[in-house]
Order: structure tokens, then C-alpha cells, then sequence
DNA sequence: CTAGTGACTTGCAGTATGCAAGTTACTAAA
DNA sequence: TTTAGTAACTTGCATACTGCAAGTCACTAG
């Protein structure tokens, strides 16, 4: 288990936005779950076939700790056998000017990286 | 040390450009260390005493890969004894769009989280 | 009865992080 | 001429996190 942020979002390292935000999506996955879920995906094993192909465990962690934040909601689609399905609260559509500016910023500066989704230009 | 990407900035895990941007600036500290660059702090000891505390072996290798990557420029400001300042080039300005997204949410969406810098917004 | 799907969990080796302390090369004060 | 202090790092080491493979559980379809 990670332990990075308590789940009410009180910040830990400093009062400032940007450690506040990074202590939350700061690391290579989370905002990669984010993507997905602005490009439609909603399923566990969506996630798991996106190209970057995020081991499991990873996946599983990073999504509980985004339905902590309130950043992603879960629930389920099905019983029998339950199954549970994603989507981002409006907390989490707020991210898209974050994945927005990356977007921006890999297509300009780094070689070769082509946007696959418009979903984030105009969700 | 790191090696998540190679220096000339290929993308390791796909070609989105957020994957590819997250190979370069997806982790904790980094993004701290930019900021700092952005509210006009150029000395190591500067990043230092920031208010997060970066341990300084973390600060010495995000220096080391955001020089790699030409995100920043290092530069010696004296010699007898030498001593290295550092400073934003365009690519690593940038980002700004990328902080300024990540200031807006975390004021926004994290109670407590308050701006201590303008410079991000009118750099 | 077997195979397949969806959503995870577990084990474990390897990598990264965080803390404290040490290093080198000076400058300024006592 | 010791003694302090500053700047920019480096080193050691315990702990935490990551990534890979494999396993689990509850079904459904053939």
C-alpha cells in the first residue's frame, strides 16, 4: 500500500498547489489511468490493454487510491459475478487541462510522441 | 541513478505524449524542482530550503536527468571554487502550462492548498 | 468438463526513496 | 592560524515502491 497523501486530500509536504497535486498524481501511472478513463475506457482490463501495458498490482492500487481522492468513482455493472466499472467525478474531469498541457508539451518536445486520443482536447 | 528514458527524449513505454512526458517529469520531486526554477530560484541550496525539503541526493540526480534532457541548463556563475547555477531553457518554460493546470486544480480541489508564488501564472 | 473472461491478489527480486553524515573547496571572523 | 560557515554535492544504508509472473474466485459459454 502506498501511504503518499490521507484520503481527505489534507496535504503533507507543503501547503503549495503543485506538491499538493503531485503528492496525489505524482508519479507515472495515475495520470496514464486518468487518460484512459477521458478516452472512454471504464473497465479493469481496459486499462490493462492500453499500450504501456501497467502491471496489475499497479493498476489495482492506483485506482483504489483515486476512488479515495474522489478523483474516480467506482461501481458496480453487474452481480452474479459482481463487477465493478470506473469513471472519473468531476474532481477528475478538472484534470483535463493538466493532461491537456502534457499533451501539448510531449507533442512538442519530444520526438516522435503522437496523440492517439482527441479525447482530451475536447472532453 | 534513474534511467527511465534516454536522454534525447525517445519514449520508452508508447508514443502518447503523456506517457512520454511522464517518462520525463512523472514523479514527486521534479516538478518542485521546475517550480523553484520558475519562482526564480537558481542555486542548489535555494531548491534546498524549499519548504518540502527535497533530500538532497533526490535534488542532485533531478538536476542531473532535467539537464539531460534540456529541460534546464547548468552553468558555472564563478570558479576558485567552482560553483554551478541553474536556469529554465525554452523547453523546460515550457512547462509552465503544465504548473500553472496543477496550481488551478490543487487550489481548487485540495482544502488548504494555497498559491505562495505568482510567478507561474505570468512567466 | 474444459476453456475463457473479469477483477483482482500474492510472492518476490530489483530499483528508488529518504535520512544522516561525510567531502571538497574555498571565505570570513576571532 | 585555527575555527566556522557556505555551496554543491556524494555515500551508506534501511525501508518503500515497482514490475513480472503466477494464482485466485466467480461465473459463462461450448
Amino acid at each position: 500500500m502506498t501511504q503518499r497523501q490521507n484520503a481527505d486530500g489534507n496535504c503533507q509536504r507543503s501547503l503549495c498547489p503543485v506538491a499538493c497535486t503531485l503528492d496525489i498524481i505524482g508519479d507515472k501511472w495515475t495520470l496514464l489511468v486518468v487518460r484512459d478513463l477521458f478516452s472512454g475506457k471504464k473497465m479493469y482490463s481496459e486499462f490493462q490493454r492500453s499500450p504501456e501495458k501497467i502491471p496489475s498490482n499497479i493498476l489495482a492500487d492506483r485506482l483504489k487510491r483515486l476512488v479515495e481522492y474522489k478523483i474516480v468513482l467506482k461501481e458496480p455493472y453487474q452481480t452474479h459475478p459482481i463487477r465493478y466499472q470506473y469513471a472519473l467525478t468531476k474532481k477528475g474531469r478538472e484534470l483535463r487541462l493538466v493532461l491537456k498541457a502534457m499533451v501539448q508539451w510531449g507533442e512538442k518536445n519530444i520526438p516522435g510522441s503522437k496523440a492517439l486520443i482527441k479525447s482530451i482536447e475536447n472532453a
